[in-house]
DNA sequence: TTCAATTGTAAGATGTGTCTAACATGGAGG
DNA sequence: CCTCCATGTTAGACACATCTTACAATTGAA
């Protein structure tokens, strides 16, 4: 095998750095890139100087480093995977720029080729084949369900339409039945609570039994339990199940 | 502000598996929390001395290990961003099971609560908005420039039809022109390649020049320069744009 | 009841990445 | 020519997560 060497994510992180600065200044110099990365001077030349052994750098002490054409092909893939996360975070799920870009840094490290392709494949299809203004796409950036600053229901999305099943809120259901979360109803601090117990869409769940006055109740989820009061029950919107196979 | 002790990766990892043995087998003892993450006993002891002294765990030494109120909510919220991020990969990109598995490890510990809200949010839409079964997700998955193993086109995707626009490979553009980047009309290795020089869809690029032949062109992508195989340029596949303004 | 197997702990080593503080270098102005 | 200051480098310390190895405690069987 070849020299596989896989970067730590610091050192991938100067790479990065380097390949921005170089491009922005013909050279970088250790100053720049601890001002950029937020470092004291004296991390960045021992940095530099591992990315030289390693062959991704030419590291001229005192005076420059610059990247080898191994590093620039390393230092542009690391960026490209930047790149992928930052437009599904900012252009896809529509996060504010800043944290889709600080989501980006942190997640850029961990991002293998094959889910990048694949994400990749995602933008590709979607840039392609609904080109109309009702794309999908479209509808989810103003779908009311998935936007919380907005009314009840809107033109352009069709959830009380034909073909959607019928949700009830959790509170419907009786004690010993089942059900899959479908959404949450809700925004804010009872929606993170709710999401934070594990209660994502797709997640089966059994009503094991109400509090007299039905405020708290507890449910179960796989094999474990939780309580939760009326009103996060009733923002839990869910599809009944046949009850459990004893 | 009260203990806002934020969790390493590692201390976040062993409180996910301290909860799955405790819903497994009621408690954990040390052994197990060791097999389970791939370590050795001697590597446990320390971190559960650290979650219990942040009051995340019970832990009578030589007996057991149990979760506090406080670790079980932590422990639950961990999950539910791994669970977030394991559905993402597997149901929405299709990517294999074990591939998302372990990137959803790899990234649950730095998935944001606004991002993992946002994701949520997107999969509600999906699965409220477009019940039928000609949805744009199902179209994603059957969609024969978004998956590598079918042929040319196919019922189900209507890339060649109306509002589509006009899409040319890279190859037909003249020295001096620019393009957007729409897609990459490969797979495999080229893709690889192309994607990780950063032709990503989106992505803006001026044609510099061609060989002679046309053999290899240089293409720049912001302020930087790469060269690219005929049969490199001829897959990726790009929007014309108006020459750069002088 | 005594010993062996199982299980847990403690201590020391490694690798990575950071910091600070002291030291080196080289060019510009005097 | 010398000195000062920008900049860089080195060394030493710490933090963290992990490992291994050697030791200790517990448990149950002979």
């Amino acid at each position: 095998m070849g020299p596989v060497e896989v970067l730590t994510p610091a050192l991938e992180d100067y790479l990065e750095t380097v390949f921005l600065l170089v491009e922005r200044h013909k050279f970088a110099r250790v100053r720049d890139i601890a001002v950029e990365r937020g470092v004291k001077p004296g991390s960045v030349s021992p940095a530099m100087k591992r990315l030289a052994d390693l062959g991704l750098v030419k590291y001229v002490q005192r005076e420059y480093v610059d990247l080898t054409e191994t590093g620039r092909v390393a230092a542009r893939r690391v960026l490209a995977r930047h790149t992928v996360l930052f437009r599904f975070f900012r252009d896809l799920l529509k996060l504010p720029e800043e944290l889709s870009e600080s989501e980006a840094c942190a997640m850029e490290h961990s991002l293998s080729s094959a889910t990048m392709d694949r994400m990749v494949s995602l933008f590709e299809f979607l840039d392609a084949c609904p080109q109309s203004p009702d794309s999908l796409l479209a509808r989810f950036h103003q779908c009311p369900i998935a936007n919380a600053d907005c009314e009840d229901c809107k033109p352009g999305c069709e959830h009380e339409g034909a073909g959607v099943e019928a949700t009830n809120p959790l509170s419907e259901l009786a004690a010993g039945e089942r059900g899959i979360v479908v959404r949450i109803g809700s925004h804010g601090a009872i929606r993170q609570r709710l999401l934070n117990m594990g209660m994502l869409p797709g997640t089966e769940l059994t009503v094991e039994r109400y509090a007299p006055g039905g405020d708290p109740v507890w449910i179960r989820l796989g094999t474990s339990q939780v309580a939760l009061r009326r009103h996060e029950a009733d923002a839990l919107h869910v599809k009944a199940l046949a009850p459990e196979i004893a």
